[in-house]
DNA sequence: AGCTGTGAAAACCTTCACAGCG
DNA sequence: CGCTGTGAAGGTTTTCACAGCT
């Protein structure tokens, strides 16, 4: 998923597998909600069915990390938000900026989930002088001229870019020259950056078109066993451009 | 059984893997760029750089829908537009519903990259009446008592979710009662839904958890050999079990 | 008895390396 | 020759199933 340039395998014997560091955060909240409503244990099966996955791979997660629950009773709820907490590191504070603040940079900078853990928005950044001193969510937006002693000023080490597609390079060139080793990006582009920088990507266009595979295949399938959908098979589309003729015409030129 | 509903592909009749499917969007985006610049052909090579992949995985991933290409020269960048869009269903036009037009929900809805691939935004939803008929992106917001109309009037099958936590899971239950059968969520929660529904989340912060814990890492690692790193919030770093100063009370039944 | 922790098996994905075709 | 397409190898992730502890 993340597009580092040049991924290490790092398959090191304390190594945790980035399968595993991916769902350590769903864990995470479904043990605060646990924590919140003040169940003291929690097994392997009920944690699983709130974090959305088998059991088996829970409890193969949690493995990597050490031996924190009890046989025959489970894991202690607060005792493994703490590990997990620190094996995240979120026991301390990553100020992040936001370049960027169009629609999507001002909703998130407004995104209550980014502060509730460890992370804090250090600053707000944008190319457009109008902006500069316009408070986005309590923050004054900067200017991006000042981005490099922004970085320097607060220490920060993840960046979130919600640029447009176009600038999107030229400001990770500059965040990661200004020290950015984590970067965040929302551009619909392939970012490229040295080794040793860390790139996820959240794009809302291609997990659209993911969806429109599966929603493509469902109705294929629909139409040719017709009403063996559990669900509301008896739907139809309405948009569609003949579902009969969508067949598919494989046939290289 | 559990009642976990986790979607299993199942990989039915033209089995593309599901990896591959994720990566379609990627190549069809970089595609699209050099049909822009009139590029002819492409090698898997120029292709596999530009879309930030290996060409193997790539020759592999296209190996899955035929064999498109030349030997000896390469693919038919028009040709591959065209075969990789129709894969992925989007050759074919797809109403969807935002729900939840608070920050992040505007955004979307303003969001470019959305209309740009067969995606149109059919209809805005909120809870909140004061927002009723106002336009959000041109669009005027309905009205959540009207959900089900509004999905039905419109032949629509995939939903964005973009409410609070606590409500996410009534509004897929009723988007998916409604007919809808693919589920985008912005919501920080695991969603339940039947079989045949398929959901994908974007969690935001999840990604930065990911980060964060890539960027401890580094911190820890640079430590051993010094560096002089502009974030030097050094955690000590426990052994395996070394349950020291921890947190609370290790408390076992 | 109940539940965790984990080897072993199975499934899945990526990379290699080269045959085969234009 | 150059580049695609693909078996085979190698790696990672998931699942199974049960030993072992409480």
């Amino acid at each position: 998923m993340a597009t580092g340039r040049t991924h290490r395998p790092a398959t090191r014997s304390r190594g945790i597998p980035e399968a595993t560091v991916a769902r350590l955060p769903l864990y995470l909240r479904a043990l605060t909600a646990l924590s919140e409503r003040s169940v003291p244990t929690v097994s392997s099966e009920e944690l699983a069915a709130a974090a959305g996955v088998n059991s088996a791979k829970l409890r193969k997660d949690f493995s990597y990390l050490g031996s924190y629950g009890t046989r025959g009773v489970g894991y202690d709820v607060e005792y493994l938000v703490y590990q997990i907490s620190r094996e995240l590191g979120l026991t301390q504070d990553w100020p992040v900026v936001i370049v960027g603040i169009g629609n999507l940079g001002a909703a998130l900078a407004n995104y209550g989930g980014f502060a509730s853990r460890g992370f804090r928005v250090a600053a707000l950044i944008d190319a457009d002088p109008a902006m500069a001193g316009k408070p986005v969510a309590g923050i004054p937006v900067q200017h991006t001229d000042d981005l490099e002693k922004i970085i320097d000023d607060n220490g920060v080490s993840i960046g979130v870019i919600a640029t447009p597609a176009g600038a999107a390079q030229q400001v990770c060139d500059r965040l990661v020259a200004a020290g950015v080793t984590s970067i965040l990006n929302f551009a619909p582009t392939v970012l490229s950056v040295p080794e040793g920088v860390d790139v996820r990507k959240v794009d809302l266009s291609i997990e659209l078109q993911i969806l429109a595979f599966h929603e493509q295949r469902k109705a294929g399938e629909e139409a040719a066993a017709d009403g063996a959908g559990p669900v509301a098979a008896a739907r139809k589309k309405s948009a569609d451009k003949g579902p009969d003729g969508d067949v598919p015409a494989v046939m290289p030129a």
